[in-house]
DNA sequence: CCGATCTGCCAATACGTATTAGCTAATACG
DNA sequence: CGTATTAGCTAATACGTATTGGCAGATCGG
């Protein structure tokens, strides 16, 4: 009935146009640089997809090589700033080196059923970050290639941020002010990393001979709402605390929000640390003190480390140093008791 | 040398497993109801599948069909959360439907060259947002169903919100609460939606009898830092106005936090109205008062205009009509001359 | 009981590309 | 000049699925 309107160049135009077989074009124009063809051949050809503009079908030489040149990247919350930044990364390298980037979050879906549709479209392999990738189905992964982020694994090669050093760094902060009476919020996950940084507050709190009584750990999800809440919390408790690390910047916002509206005096009375360094950090008044993660950094490294893997099946993948972070000291933090 | 380890289950397994042959395995798992097939025969097929777990290839599927079930969305920028709410409403109804969603900005791009990029991945259609579509090279966008957010277009069909409507809102609230010494503040561009907040306000300003003298009209990046550096210049102006109009939250943001730094009340002493309603409207102390666009539902009924033409080749797209915006009054805008 | 009609299934082919085995002609070498 | 070798190309096939034309058997009408 109807011949496709405009169907596409194919490698048989190409062929047809420049006089040689379809074979011929494939070998000039397949990305295998190896493959003997005569100079001359090779010109008409490429001369000859340039004049007809000819752009491959990357379907169906996904189909034939079985490598569908995408990759998967899976986080819990794509509106979290942090998560958007490292996908931001990992887009940035895959796009370079060819690969298309399907990104997904699991708000409204499991990892598993997310992945399963990934599979569908035979993504090569996929970057997992923030789902606590351990207790994943065993077979939600089958013949995939993994790189997981922020999640040290038997299983699967990874990249990390030096998350316990984050914890630490916000404790010591706040003790080299002269901060005791401290606090942290965060949320209730078995996410690692954020593990983490709750691990190294507290080994930091320890060192320093500084308790930290259960009513000042608050566990509320790792939103603006829920450093609201979490604050107001802590502000109603018996012993305010005078030192607050919050696992992440939303949290810390949220927790400065309530702050501002409750007439607590930043850093005056009570002083703020967050996590991550995102755009929020330095929009809110006064700029929060934080703990700078490299995110996009993470996912970019995630991206090589995957796409490494894939193109070189002789790679194995070696246990990388976690990348460091560092502390940036701006507004919401001061000395105790300073009114001014 | 190595047959692949772990290739997985096709149709031609589940036909041999089922006793049954390909071409019928399809009829069956094809997706296509009114084949005729007998129920037994379905049944068992059914059972087979399932049994082998098999799952389609979505890429060999598109290389028959000549449809990828993928679609493009393209913004200037993912990391800017209005666009990435619009991004957000796509990725819902597109994975409803089956649809893949590759996402992209023109951040480190051209709208060419990416859209060139997706072509190769065969996608079926394309969301266009915040672009100036209509500066586009003609075969961009070559057989591909296009959409186009928040830009009236003769080519393509197009959903928007009240542009318009939205600049006209801002204007009047400030009017309504006594102001007439007003600002703008927004990006130089060509881009419909905004050039339209811009024109309604300036529309209710004209027809209030108010002016604005064009060293209150300020031209910035629409970036918190933008915001900034126009609240900056507008301090410095030699008449200062008291209630300002910026073209988007990010901006209305920066704006904010030039004056809490500069100790200039906010609202008593100058009053700020946003537009987007993004969540960082109500991260900043006090709150914002801004125009809330729906960009979720923005992006969700993109997606469904796309998916519409896609599926149904009879389909003409009607002009439909903007969708509503509100004001939502919060912390940033009171009466003129007001210090409480 | 025979032709007509319909049901249910399958063989074959196509989609656009990559790859391999093999063919031809040219070159090298004794 | 004859044979071995190589360069350069092509025919054929595969990837996994969808679709169509047709075939065998069943059903129906008279």
């Amino acid at each position: 009935m109807h011949a496709n309107p405009a169907r596409s160049i194919t490698t048989h135009d190409v062929a047809r146009h420049a006089g040689v077989s379809q074979a011929t074009v494939s070998l000039v124009l397949g990305g295998n640089p190896r493959a003997r063809v005569a100079a001359a051949t090779r010109e008409r050809v490429l001369k000859a997809a340039d004049e007809l503009g000819y752009r491959p079908n990357i379907l169906a030489r996904a189909l034939v090589r079985g490598r569908s040149y995408a990759l998967g990247v899976v986080v819990p919350d794509l509106s979290s700033p942090f998560f958007l930044e490292v996908v931001t990364g990992v887009q940035r390298v895959a796009s370079e080196a060819g690969y298309a980037v399907l990104p997904g979050d699991t708000r409204d879906t499991t990892p598993s059923r997310h992945l399963e549709a990934l599979r569908q479209r035979q993504i090569d392999g996929v970057i997992l970050d923030g789902l606590g990738a351990a207790t994943l189905p065993e077979d939600a992964l089958r013949d995939l290639k993994v790189v997981v982020v922020d999640e040290p694994s038997e299983r699967w090669p990874g990249v990390a941020s030096d998350a316990l050093a984050a914890g630490r760094l916000a404790a010591e902060h706040l003790l080299g002010l002269g901060h005791t009476r401290l606090a942290f919020v965060g949320p209730a996950t078995d996410v690692h990393g954020l593990r983490m940084r709750e691990r190294g507050f507290f080994q930091a709190l320890r060192a320093a001979g500084v308790a930290l009584p259960s009513e000042r750990l608050v566990r509320v999800p790792a939103t603006v709402g829920g450093g609201q809440k979490a604050m107001k919390q802590l502000l109603a408790s018996s012993e305010r605390p005078t030192g607050v690390f919050c696992a992440s910047d939303l949290l810390a916002a949220g927790a400065l929000k309530t702050c501002l509206t409750s007439g607590v005096a930043v850093p005056g009375q009570l002083s703020i640390v967050g996590c991550d360094d995102v755009e929020i950090a330095r929009v809110v008044t006064p700029e929060l003190t934080t703990v700078a993660v490299p995110a996009r950094e993470l996912g970019a490294r995630a991206a090589r480390l995957l796409i490494r893997q894939l193109e070189d099946a002789e790679f194995v993948p070696r246990p990388t140093r976690p990348l460091p972070v560092r502390l940036v000291a701006r507004g919401t933090s001061g000395p105790p008791g300073d009114r001014g």
